[in-house]
DNA sequence: ATTTAAGTATGATCTGGATCATAAATTAAC
DNA sequence: GTTAATTTATGATCCAGATCATACTTAAAT
């Protein structure tokens, strides 16, 4: 819908490649970046680089707002995870969508509840679960979000990058959580039981 | 603004004592609630029973609409820590209240958006920092809210319920900033410095 | 004013997951 | 199709913070 209306109305993506950071922490948000393709993530970086994965958008969603609504600076960098066209909204025009669209300011206050749910879900995790409930719980959310596949299509180091494991770590536990028949592994990958 | 216009439009209050629940996890949400006068607090509870404080709200705030919106059973309890005066406001008249007051939709949308604010910035020190790091962050936070006062009105159990810490550890942690003058020590209370 | 409860304090021990190291298997790039 | 780069795999060691135990201090009930 939103999307859609972006399209009609001409706007014109810009294109980032594999690896282009879109914004950085610290840097004032003046606009809000909606995907017509490709993927990116969002991720917050400590002192010694190691990333979390703040979230993972993908085509006809849109990212960036949060920041700009409060006017403060971003947290995290966006960075394009494969070669994206991301239709580049500056901050008044999006106010104006929001004031003249109420269905569209609508869907947002959706789309910001969902993403809280989904934050205080991993929160509740990170402080009191251990690592093979992290796992299972990110898991059975993964896949909750791809009915039709069977497949995951994430790495050990992006589940441990959204938990807040280390890659050995979340290995181990696949690997138990697989010998327990609770999923399956073909060649690597995670397979739905 | 919002709480005005409810009390204009008389809409009544219901009395929580305190540790009464206002709502818990699994049930459907119905309501949004607004404090007049009070405090609750929002907590998760692992199958340990140990807590994790996703929020708390005092007087004239509100909370409980994300559920409402993605019309998904509550994952917390909420439990008023003191005696306060609540209006419930029913979905339908939320819903009406945002459709027809597209300012208090815009605010809402701020609401929403600090509140993604505080998570993401706590998802990344839970994922990503050693206690000491994420005790920092939160007091520095928790003082921000309260500019005026030196003293911070929390205690060890509450800092340790919100950064996913032991109370133990948060107390050596604490005296440990202390003793870096990080921070002062009266009678236990936590004094910005 | 006293009892009771909640919060703060500190030492000793234990452990889940981090860290380090090394290699095999997949996938991507040329 | 071969090389290079990711990703998966597995063992050995280490350590931050949990856990357990016990005492003291401050605030809240009665």
């Amino acid at each position: 819908m939103t999307i859609k209306y972006l399209l009609d109305n001409s706007y014109k993506p810009s294109l980032y490649k594999k690896g282009d950071v879109i914004y950085e922490p610290g840097a004032q948000p003046r606009a809000v970046y909606f995907i017509k393709t490709g993927k990116v993530r969002m991720v917050t970086v400590n002192d010694d680089g190691k990333e979390f994965i703040q979230g993972i958008f993908k085509s006809n969603e849109y990212f960036g707002e949060p920041a700009l609504l409060v006017n403060k600076p971003y947290l995290a960098y966006t960075i394009a995870t494969q070669d994206s066209e991301i239709i580049v909204v500056k901050g008044e025009e999006f106010f104006k969508m929001l004031k003249e669209h109420p269905d569209f300011s609508m869907k947002l206050i959706q789309t910001l509840s969902h993403r809280l749910f989904y934050k205080s879900m991993m929160l509740e995790e990170l402080a009191n679960e251990h690592a093979e409930h992290r796992i299972r719980t990110l898991i059975a959310y993964l896949f909750k979000d791809v009915e039709h596949t069977q497949e995951l299509k994430v790495t050990r180091q992006q589940l441990a990058d959204m938990s807040g494991l280390r890659v050995e770590t979340v290995i181990r536990i696949i690997k138990k959580l697989s010998d327990q028949k609770e999923l399956k592994l073909v060649r690597g990958k995670i397979i739905r039981i």
